[in-house]
DNA sequence: TTAATATGAATGAAGG
DNA sequence: CCTTCATTCATATTAA
């Protein structure tokens, strides 16, 4: 299915200027014709400076305002943009924070701060995957993960999903203790699950899984550097 | 998130050193490619029975967790790995029954179906652009809009944040006005701020950039009970 | 090897 | 703010 990387020509690779593109140098047609805005990398670069190194999480429509007047000078962009990045940026890294291993949710808001804010180190977080900034590492257990096998019988009541054939077991998390028995007894009907005529994958000749070299740490999280009316000084 | 990918892009791919991100990519004694997750077989069928016999669609953040940590058992994987499985494919399975069956309930607008378009061949979306049928109609240029650059030293001043890396900016919000002042001076270049067009959303879009200020980031409620007999059960 | 295709990963937009 | 959808990019896999 669709994977049409050398359809538009630079195939996404170094198109990536297309729109700040400069001097023009070597773009050429700028397929870009889809609606969807396509930040530059200048333009990325300055927001995630503002996030990590200014703080700004949900900047205000002055704010937005000015930061996509800003990247305008860097390829075509709306304020909705601006907000829509910002909204997405945070909402994704909590959201991976979720479901990583978090054992933790109480976190500090406003601790550490990073000292070594240095302007234009937003290179950090440009790189890397995301992912924790708060969160530890869970890097270990890397190379180690030992795998064993028995899939078999599944026990799906494990995952907190019902395996029911019920008419839709939307997940049904927390049990209680007590429910441990009835995790067990759950084993039993799994077996039907076992039996599954499994759909006609590609074999499995992997056996070897690879590291996802994987994110590193955010930069700092600052928090709320932001001065809200600092623009506002002309109010 | 946001990592290299297409932004990086420059040249091809050659400068696409991600890994190093500051965090991991050290202790790589076993096997590295670190590239994507390469599920296991074993893995790939209890996805497959959840998503078939249970009706797992988009598991929540603690089902992501439990199923992870159950399939880590048979190979690495993470959190996200598991959530982007279940995103793909459901939306590839929604993918290519809307070319495969027509149904023609609503949505006439872009009736122009590829003729049979067969599975695998969705790729022509990249073309024909499948679905942005709209985008066709008013494709035009995007690929030009103004360029130069200077992203070196920037002035957050100018976005109505505050610039310095200040210890403790969340005290101090009312930092003088003076410092303010002065970097605004540079707002004299960019004045179309002022003429900006306030984001143009017409009734379609949403714009809820008003009521913000803040980020009260403890909103969060999460009870994650991460289920702890999931462990010990099979010990 | 190369071309194609399947699928992991990311992210802009929205919906709620 | 959280969740979902669509689309795109990148790469592992398989077919030619």
């Amino acid at each position: 299915m669709e994977q049409q990387q050398q359809v538009g020509g630079n195939g996404g690779n170094g198109g990536n200027e297309e729109q700040g593109g400069g001097g023009k140098t070597t773009s050429f047609v700028c397929r870009q014709s889809s609606t969807r805005w396509t930040p530059t990398s200048d333009q990325i670069r300055i927001l995630k400076d503002l996030y990590y190194n200014s703080g700004v999480r949900s900047p205000t429509a002055e704010q937005i305002q000015r930061i996509s007047a800003k990247l305008r000078q860097y390829g075509k962009i709306e304020g909705k943009n601006v907000f829509y990045w910002f909204q997405n940026h945070k909402a994704r890294e909590r959201q991976k924070k979720r479901f990583t291993s978090d054992h933790h949710h109480h976190l500090p808001i406003y601790s550490n701060f990073p000292n070594n804010i240095n302007p234009g180190s937003s290179s950090a977080a440009g790189l890397l995957n995301g992912y924790g900034s708060v969160a530890m590492e869970n890097s270990f257990r890397e190379c180690s993960i030992t795998p064993n096998a028995n899939v078999g019988g599944q026990n799906l009541a494990w995952f907190g999903v019902d395996p029911y054939p019920s008419p839709y077991p939307f997940l049904e998390m927390s049990r209680s203790i007590n429910d441990q028995t009835l995790l067990q007894t759950t084993e039993e009907e799994a077996s039907e699950i076992e039996t599954l005529p499994l759909f006609p994958m590609h074999g499995d000749a992997k056996q070897d899984w690879h590291h996802r070299g994987e994110d590193a740490i955010a930069a700092g999280s600052l928090e709320l550097s932001l001065n809200p009316y600092a623009a506002g000084f002309r109010h």
